[in-house]
DNA sequence: CGAAACAGGACTGAAATAGTACTGTATCAG
DNA sequence: CTGATACAGTACTATTTCAGTCCTGTTTCG
């Protein structure tokens, strides 16, 4: 099945949850509490996103964490981004050079305009949307991307 | 990184091999030489591709494969389907129950929106325009989904 | 009958994923 | 100053999935 992997799945819980806490710090305890998750996948997915700028922590008692920016400014495929790396559908989409089938490879060039088209999906919904869980907007993307 | 099996990669480029020989039968072999792949691979596919019903094999001499319909009416949804199962980006957004965390999760709602973004994106070009390495339309979907 | 070609299933090695543990460092309370 | 709290970074392991291969059976044609 296509997907995104687990941790990419409860990131967007998690992220969701520091969005419902707004500027306040929260621990990875707390949110490990919040999101029904284990406290050590909370960590590790906690230091990801830091690390991606997402979220920013503070160390020391009562340190904790809390959203770089407002959820409005945080979308999907940021998250994505930061826990499985860059959206590509096929290898040779975003590394040349490793398939050898490329010279004679007449679905390649499409293959990267489908990349855009979903990491436009990604990219059109923010965080702010996603901890809404009756939000009306449709999802619409600017999908019109460059041809080639 | 969010992407397809290589096996699903494949499969378009042997799809693309069948397109561009119209109704002729090409065997597993031939395809294989076309698509620069394994026989056993191509093999594998095609098989997986038939019991989808997007090729149609012949046995015995002189058999082979061809596409079960025309290349304009066999999208890249329909291949990724045939291959990988159902798009859903997250587990609980096919199969309902199997995560625990339903009751008060906020984020699956919206999860399945993406799905049908994604899904519309991938159903919006075809084998057709995939055969064509220098096809100018822009990837624009139906992207327009009900809400919820 | 025998060769060509698809059908179906089983098997294996490699790679990615998910989860866990341990050590280190910074901050604050007392 | 000391200890407790909480994040930072690294390493490790078990599980699962993926990719590829092989084998046996069935169908068709010469």
């Amino acid at each position: 099945m296509l997907r995104v992997s687990k941790l990419t799945d409860y990131a967007t819980v998690v992220m969701a949850c520091l969005a419902a806490r707004g500027s306040d710090l929260a621990s990875a305890q707390a949110l490990a509490d919040s999101a029904r998750l284990e406290v050590p996948t909370v960590s590790k997915l906690l230091k990801q996103l830091a690390q991606a700028g997402l979220v920013v922590s503070t160390r020391g008692v009562n340190g904790g964490y809390r959203l770089a920016r407002a959820p409005e400014g945080i979308t999907i495929a940021d998250i994505v981004i930061a826990i499985e790396g860059p959206i590509g559908m096929t290898e040779c989409s975003v590394h040349s050079g490793t398939c050898g089938h490329e010279p004679h490879c007449g679905v390649r060039v499409n293959w990267r305009r489908i990349n855009q088209a979903i990491a436009g999906a990604l990219a059109s919904v923010t965080l702010a949307e996603m901890s809404r869980p009756s939000a009306r907007r449709s999802v619409s993307t600017p999908l019109r991307v460059a041809s080639a």
